[in-house]
DNA sequence: ATTAGCACTCGCGCGCGGAGAGTGCTAACA
DNA sequence: TGTTAGCACTCTCCGCGCGCGAGTGCTAAT
């Protein structure tokens, strides 16, 4: 079911005028607004041919045209004309990226920003996570006596905390000594040798004991894609959407959509590997408040090392092409900011004896 | 102006009607849902009084009575009737808290759900500043070579990290030696103190002064109230409220008022001292999106020691009598919370040597 | 001081009708 | 055979008028 080139073409414009509008398309003001050599009769048969290919629709039947999902995907997969950013654009981006501290978490939630502001749509963006989760180093900090903090460094840099209680006896140089101890044994383990090594004998196996578990939870979580929600931005840009003007249930469906819990588990799924920028549009998506969305999505970070995803979330009618191009500029940002947090290797944080 | 026992009467069954229906409530109404011994007549004459005095009014010419912001606050102030939670209640609330890990950031995110689920409204909550924010211990971990990070952990057993690029030779031995020596001259001191300290002479000059200007910024944030905006919960319990019901443009308005940085700059402004629970309403508040909703806050914390600030936010039509009761008991909940997290004495984190 | 009675006001929902946009079909045309 | 002009038809949207009902405010009687 091949398209002539003619009935791409007004596809094509359905979809670029409709992206643009909000409105339903009419043959007449096709043809008008683009200059067509063609009679707007002419352009109604082409607009029957694609509604019978299902690739538009009617809201009804004297309203003008509107792309549906299959249409949106038959543009974005072979019809739309990818758009670079200009140099400007790129200069904005990076502006604020530059004047951000040099710091990972502000990093992922500014791409979402950036994402957000240039779209005027809501972005998403997780946390990298390593690919392989290793303890770098730990800590033990005595808080009261018989409450201790357990603070451990995972190979990506990231920190994690988790306070926990023993009744007997805690002082500040005895948790310092058996940090101390663990840390020689641990360093650069994963989350299962952890959990298989056995506390030393003596009058403090219990105490390991229950460090060696809590520190093993812990480098396991880190690996958990879906442990900590992405960061969502620009909610009030999608909801001032002209889709939810006026229409107070679609909003607070679209609301529903947008809850950090939510999004956690609705991304990952994503077939995100290696390739490129991934678009998921209206009923391709499996859970139900994302079916009239659709997300723009890249996974950043080195290959086979620490990353994480970004991309954008919005009502089907996206401008794609720029969405593509900004979900792909900004994930090219992150990576080498990634790549420049965790060091120049491209895999996993270096430096471990492993 | 005191108004006459029935005159406030009268208000407060409008009050409570009206929080009830979201409906304004008219004279006959009135009287009959409650049995009055006074004909529809009187009521309505009472009514153009209260209206007189600016404590209800008209939505328009033919329609019932409406409190108005001065009529919830004289509703608040002196008419209601405070309705400690059942224990039935209470033991609701405290299971889920039962049911959480012992985390206190995991118990302020959840004493914000439980309140916004009691009362289905959006609910707020900091996480808990010290009064005094000092060092407790620090840690650094090469990252690269030449990048490190640097762990705090604080008196109010809060880790803070912050990463750091330092050309020269970083190694995790000398790291950890600096740490350790900066851990004895730093333990338990102030931003101030920490800011006022001269690095040692010697080839770890540079090193040394650069973590000491961190460590100062890192312990000063968390004095910060500011620094970290509350958690809400219950968004979307309150967009479905009746006020905004069908109205995308309210809708959005509220929208704005509960993103987080709003809120951050919104709540340390109200009067929080020792007193119980503070109810803002309405124009009460400073802040326009604020302008037609209500803050229902309490302090957590034991007094002098690290607290926080817990509260509901809703429209003024708020069920007040159920929402300064639940707030007070979750605030409770929670001060015995922090006060078992930080050890058993009433004031800062103990054991340091000042 | 309270109440019954009553005229009046105003929002809300509903049905109606016309305007406008757009379609689908048909017949003529190149 | 593909394209086009013409035309009847459909359907939404919007404004209008109207009656209903709830509720008020006033007045006069108790």
């Amino acid at each position: 079911m091949a398209l002539s080139e003619r009935r791409a073409r007004i596809l094509a414009l359905i979809v670029e005028d409709y992206v643009d509008s909000a409105q339903p398309i009419g043959s007449a003001t096709l043809v008008a607004r683009h200059d067509l050599d063609l009679s707007s009769a002419t352009v109604r048969s082409e607009m029957a041919a694609l509604e019978d290919d299902g690739l538009i629709t009617h809201p009804h039947t004297s309203a003008g045209r509107v792309p549906s999902d299959r249409g949106y995907r038959t543009y974005v997969g072979s019809l739309m004309n990818e758009r670079p950013l200009s140099s400007e654009e790129e200069l904005t981006i990076l502006h604020q990226f530059h004047q951000s501290v040099a710091d990972l978490e502000r990093w992922v939630a500014l791409s979402a920003s950036v994402l957000a502001n240039a779209m005027r749509n809501a972005a998403i963006a997780t946390l990298p996570r390593p690919a392989e989760a290793r303890l770098r180093q730990l800590q033990l900090v005595e808080l009261t006596g018989e409450r201790a903090l357990l603070i451990a460094v995972l190979n990506d840099a990231a920190v994690r905390q988790q306070a926990f209680e023993y009744a007997d006896g805690l002082t500040q140089e005895r948790l310092t000594r058996l940090a101390g101890r663990l840390n020689e044994r641990l360093a650069g383990r994963t989350a299962d040798e952890i959990a298989a090594l056995a506390p030393t004998e003596g009058p403090h196996a219990a105490l390991e004991a229950l460090v060696l578990r809590l520190v093993a939870a812990l480098v396991r979580d880190e690996e958990d894609a879906a442990a900590e929600p992405p960061v969502i931005e620009g909610v009030r840009e999608l909801l001032r959407q002209p889709e939810y003007e006026g229409d107070s249930d679609r909003l607070l469906d679209a609301l529903e959509a947008v809850e950090r819990s939510r999004l956690r588990r609705a991304i990952p799924d994503r077939p995100l590997g290696a390739e490129d920028v991934a678009v998921v549009i209206g009923d391709e998506n499996a859970d139900g408040p994302y079916r009239d969305m659709s997300f723009v999505l890249a996974r950043y970070g080195p290959p086979g090392g620490a990353g994480g995803v970004v991309g954008l979330l919005g009502p089907t009618r996206l401008h794609y092409p720029e969405a593509v191009a900004h979900v792909r500029y900004v994930r090219d940002v992150l990576t080498e900011l990634t790549r420049r947090f965790y060091g120049e290797t491209g895999a996993d944080a270096p430096g471990e004896d492993r």
